[in-house]
RNA sequence: GGCCUCUUCGUCUAAUGGUUAGGACAGCGGCUUUUCAAGCCGUUAACAGGGGUUCAAUUCCCCUAGAGGCUACCA
């Protein structure tokens, strides 16, 4: 009976099949220095990267390379149902341009590195194959010829009843079939998947210690549950502990939603005489939805998809930056006290990983952090950086960008002299079209509708067509700051403006404005908007040419 | 339903059997400034609720409420 089921899975998978023995040997036990983590990143390939997805890696990359250790990544491919065509290339070139080494597993199209694969679960299976059968010739585990409809009865029936669901004790139909009937069915063809026959019992408590969340205890596993699915290929459960085993993983952390069944792993390490990993759940990051929270979702929510960050133009070392502080909080003070050092110097910690909570994502901190990282570029890599994006998303902008790229380097340099004061107004490079957009003639031209309405609540036009002359009159591109205020201050003095903010607030009746409106004038007129960086700035970056143009378009 | 977990400013969080409960982002106010930012200074804002234990509880225990996870031949 035992010898007719094996060929029947073996004909499922065909192919070698090898000894408990020959695979340890195969795999040995790694040569790292005492206390090196070995960690994983085990996606599925289902044509998504979820951002919870990178944050994982992003931990058990650090974890890993601090401590000297490895970090591979597995695809875990075995639902074949759920696989999307190149969804592998996207999880790699992710990982890759988040910037996390992967020492094992593909590292790039079709390029596999490490002595511990395969790497993807799918090729592996004549390694799971060899240990299902071991499992059957120790008794072990059994064929189950349930239906999913049965299944699905059974599991209705128990709701119904009002009984623990699931398949174990007295439901668990085939743990004690009598080899006839097992006979009857392999003769029959019937499908089959094979069990883990359990020995936990419900009223049982199984103690450990998760990295995380410390000390636990939880009931015991007591059911039978699928080893081999139908088609051959083993479940979740079954291949993450050979996998983890076989790779020789020190450290398993993993979304929490993997909790409640560290005791059927621990159970199936047990079973198989294997040293079990250190498990450490991590709390996913969450959405508010109504009063609720809930993971972010693929359908529902676009910032779960790494995509996202790159299409708004998120820099790749802000959100790195920012997920590392959600995984350590004290990490933003590590940065204050260490502005210009790799975030990889920074050491995380298991103790300051423990969410109470899964996170919400707060893309108004995200955006600040953001903008720190921008503004610590210097002009070069900001056009670098910025040019990469809107070559992807924006090719107007590229056109313009390239097509004279020293005077964007020169608009890019706009208040960027001193370190501690950058003006931070670009949080991600889709923010450009708008900062710095009305620098280049024909994207203002278009926008430039809306100037009259704005110059209408500041000034009337006639007054406005003065300020321009008396301005003109005077200015030259070469003054200095100092001359260029005082050269708007005289402008002031002759069409009686107060000359400071402070002098207009005392005595506002004995003047025809302030200051602020000469300049608020110009502006509009110069940038199109009611805020933009420095004047003086602007004015020298754009030139004498663009300056006259723009100002006597109101004449 | 069963099993498990969590709950500190709006958000991310820190700390503690005795604290003015700390920081960051956001907000607000001020200074400065040609303006908008930045910067600097200041400021609003939290221990889910109820019982215990204790000289003392945000911290320890119990209950309630709220939130989350698992309960598949998906991972």
């Amino acid at each position: 009976m035992l010898s007719e089921l094996i060929s029947r899975i073996e004909a499922l998978i065909p192919g070698p099949t090898y000894s408990p023995a020959d695979l340890e040997q195969k795999y040995p036990i790694r040569n790292l220095p005492a206390g090196a983590m070995v960690t994983r990143i085990a996606p599925s390939p289902t044509g998504f990267m979820h951002i919870g997805t990178v944050y994982m890696a992003l931990v058990n990359e650090r974890l890993a390379h601090q401590s000297s250790g490895i970090f591979y990544l597995r695809i875990e491919d075995t639902d074949k149902k759920r696989e999307v065509q190149g969804a592998t290339g996207l999880i790699v070139n992710c990982l890759q341009r988040y910037g996390m080494r992967v020492d094992e597993g593909e590292v790039a199209q079709d390029v596999e590195v490490g002595n511990y694969g395969p790497y993807k679960q799918s090729e592996r299976a004549n390694i799971y194959k060899s240990y299902i059968i071991d499992l059957l010739r120790q008794g072990k585990a059994y064929p189950c010829f349930c239906t999913p409809e049965e299944l699905k009865d059974q599991h209705d029936m128990q709701e119904l009843q009002k009984i623990r669901t699931g398949y174990y004790g007295r439901f668990a139909k085939w743990r004690d079939a009598s080899e006839e009937s097992v006979r009857e069915q392999l003769a029959a063809n019937t499908p089959f998947t094979i069990r883990f026959r359990s020995e936990g019992s419900e009223s049982g408590r199984i103690a450990f210690e998760d990295a995380l969340k410390g000390h636990r205890e939880l009931p015991e596993n007591d059911q039978d549950i699928v080893v081999m699915k139908t088609e051959g290929l083993p479940t979740y459960h079954f291949a993450h502990v050979v996998d983890d085993h076989l790779m020789r993983t020190t450290h398993v952390l993993r979304g929490d939603e993997w909790f409640a069944s560290v005791p059927l792993h621990l159970q199936l390490f047990q079973t198989m005489g294997w040293q079990p990993p250190t498990y450490g759940h991590v709390m996913p990051i969450n959405k508010m939805e109504g009063s609720s929270k809930r993971k972010l979702s693929k359908r529902k929510d676009p910032e779960a998809n790494v995509a996202y960050y790159d299409e708004q133009g998120y820099p790749v070392p802000a959100v790195i930056e920012y997920l590392l502080n959600l995984a350590n909080s004290d990490f933003e003070d590590w940065r204050k006290a260490n502005p210009t050092v790799d975030a990889r110097e920074f050491q995380l910690t298991f103790q300051k990983l423990q969410n109470s909570n899964g996170a919400l994502f707060d893309f108004t901190k995200m955006d600040d952090v953001s903008k720190e990282w921008i503004a610590k570029s210097s002009i070069d890599e900001f056009f670098a950086e910025a040019v990469a994006w809107t070559t992807m998303y924006d090719a107007e902008l590229t056109d313009r960008m390239q097509s004279d790229i020293a005077y964007t380097k020169k608009i890019i340099g706009i208040e960027r002299h001193d370190p501690a004061t950058v003006r931070k107004d670009v949080a991600k490079w889709s923010d450009l079209r708008h900062e710095m957009g009305y620098f280049f003639d024909d994207f203002f031209t278009a926008e430039s509708a809306h100037l009259s309405e704005s110059l209408v609540k500041t000034m009337e036009k006639k007054e406005a067509q003065r300020v321009v002359a008396a301005f003109l009159e005077t200015y030259q591109i070469e003054d200095t700051k100092e001359e260029w205020i005082a050269k708007i201050r005289t402008v002031c003095r002759e069409l009686g403006y107060a000359e400071t903010a402070k002098e207009f607030k005392l005595k506002p009746e004995s003047f025809a404005g302030s200051i602020a409106n000469v300049t608020g004038v110009l502006r509009i007129l110069l940038t199109g908007r009611t805020f933009s960086p420095d004047l003086y700035e602007v004015m020298r970056v754009m030139g004498i040419e663009r300056l006259r143009q723009r100002l006597m378009a109101i004449t």
